[in-house]
DNA sequence: TATCGGATGAGAATGATTATAAAACGACGC
DNA sequence: GCGTCGTTTTATAATCATTCTCATCCGATA
């Protein structure tokens, strides 16, 4: 998935936000990056393209584009707010360890059932999923 | 599930920890609260037993407690460690806004399908399942 | 061109967590 | 009972991620 410039002024138009061009190379950053990245981690890749752009224009950045839908948070990790730019339908393997995420696929939930033990007014209409377990690295060590 | 001092003695020994007073208050501590608490949380709570114990004792146990497993950590909280008493099989319903985690119980995750899935060598022996929602109040407000 | 609102940059502030070092404790042998 | 040794606790400093503040900048519009 590359985006080009037009394709971010359209998602941002959508989305009302408007179009600098930290955030275009932000969002690429992401976008670009497969895998789970760390605020840190895009402000390094970011500024060897903006030398002079600040951390807190990453981080609010990130924030905004979470908030609009663009991104998706990973949420599990240890105390470090990781974003996702994937936004096909899937879910995340966690290592609850050293806690790599990988996305997995596949139809493993009964929504069915699930949906039978939600409290009242509970909304899952974007159902994201997070399995935790052990990753062979971890699963070795110990 | 109300734990004796006699349990939690047995508890200790069987993981090879010592049993100090302050241990025990704690622990005791997450096991009477039901709900996911913050170490601040528990902190507060303790400190009504023992007003001299500090955070950092506070902290120490219960990152000694859940490495032993007597305690789970409940992960995907915005940054801040959250920990969990109740060691019967359960998932977390997380509302993705708030943050606020609830138990859930049920048989909804099909687990020969989700192997599948699995790459190699990860260990799902204890899998613990969050999904991710709007709880009521959060949908409300949106 | 002058104005205005939002965006950015730099650095300070906050809050959670961890590290450190000294004091206290507790089991053990004497 | 008494000193010893390793462990635990306490108090506090340090660290790290994140957010806030505010002065400046930029782009759109009148």
């Amino acid at each position: 998935m590359r985006f080009t410039h037009e394709q971010f002024r359209e998602l941002a138009a959508k989305h009302g936000l408007a179009v600098t061009h930290q955030r275009q190379v932000v969002f690429e950053a992401v976008i670009a990056s497969h895998g789970h990245y760390s605020p840190e981690d895009i402000y390094a890749a970011v500024r060897r393209r903006v030398p002079s752009i600040s951390l807190a224009t990453v981080y609010n950045n990130l924030r905004l584009f979470i908030e609009c839908g663009l991104l998706r948070e990973v949420t599990p990790h240890a105390s470090t707010l990781r974003v996702d730019g994937n936004l096909k339908p899937h879910h995340h393997l966690v290592c609850s360890r050293c806690k790599a995420v990988q996305d997995i696929e596949g139809d493993f939930v009964d929504f069915k059932r699930l949906s039978r033990q939600l409290p009242s007014g509970f909304d899952l209409t974007q159902p994201l999923i997070e399995v935790f377990g052990l990753c062979r690295r971890c699963r070795a060590k110990k």
